[in-house]
DNA sequence: TGAATTAGCACCAAAACAGTGCGGTATCGA
DNA sequence: TCGATACCGCACTGTTTTGGTGCTAATTCA
């Protein structure tokens, strides 16, 4: 299916809170709790959306009360296809383009697949997108001027 | 998953193949079986898929011997939007943006998501994309050629 | 008539996804 | 020091989607 998963959707909501957070607290840690407590999302996901977020370096973590994350770079330089990778992995677009082709099946079709570079360009195009799309770009507009782009708020 | 589902996968090999076949033999129809002797796709598959394409009036069919398919429009009218949404439906990207909120959970966040409008404007582009890509693109030069943009070979 | 083809129905197995339980570990504040 | 609060990690379950199959009917050409 061409649609994002739950995970990544909870993803974008935790990191857009965690960026308006920011713009208003510099420094301070959002904790789990504050994220399900303003929007219904189970806690236990948040956990796990965030914690993958951390080990691709999109956010940084902090144990203990008063503890929580914050964005471990500035929303300009955090792009969508990060968020994307980090969360869904970066699948490809068909299982023709998989690098390893026979994990489970596979494309059986390898050398007659009459698909697979055309495919590949369209690909190319869909990941562009998502790497041009930065976390900046997604949130309000009040929160978006706060990171300027030229100021170099690299936290 | 951002990822094609096998289905569409599947129907866009027959597609081209369809009008690799098209571009020989102008107006012959190619069954089924024709195209799963050539590449190793189930048969039961090739023709739900292109009942699929057949009911969204992107390929036309013919029953009884010497029956098959043929494209019902030029491949240069023919869009990649067109084929995912024929197979997939046209999913929004997240649930945020179904049309049916509530249908089986939906989005919850609704009048509190941050993401929504967003999200949205992405999901535009990359169908903007999907639908900027004709099947004419995706077939091999040669045949390419055959299909001559302006030749309006619409048949 | 008979063979070849699409059409339509329901059905099954495997994988991915969404969500939960439970216990462990780090850290701050009193 | 103690306890509350928060993240961490593993495993587990139920549901949905996906991929694939069986069988039969309807259509068409030789």
């Amino acid at each position: 299916m061409l649609q994002l998963t739950k995970r990544t959707e909870y993803g974008l909501i935790a990191l857009v809170h965690i960026a308006e957070r920011g713009a208003v607290d510099a420094g301070a840690f959002v904790s789990a709790r504050d994220i399900c407590d303003r929007y219904p999302i189970p806690r236990r996901l948040v956990a796990e959306v965030l914690k993958a977020l951390q080990k691709n370096d999109l956010v940084e973590s902090q144990r203990g009360p008063t503890g929580g994350y914050v964005l471990a770079r500035s929303p300009e330089s955090i792009t969508l296809g990060q968020i994307v990778t980090a969360l869904e992995g970066a699948p490809p677009l068909t299982s023709c383009e998989s690098p390893i082709l026979l994990k489970s099946g596979g494309c059986e079709v390898h050398s007659v697949c009459p698909i697979r570079s055309p495919v590949h360009r369209v690909r190319e195009q869909l990941w562009g997108l998502l790497e041009h799309t930065s976390l900046r770009s997604l949130l309000p507009p009040a929160t978006q001027a706060h990171y300027a782009p030229r100021a170099a708020h690299a936290r």
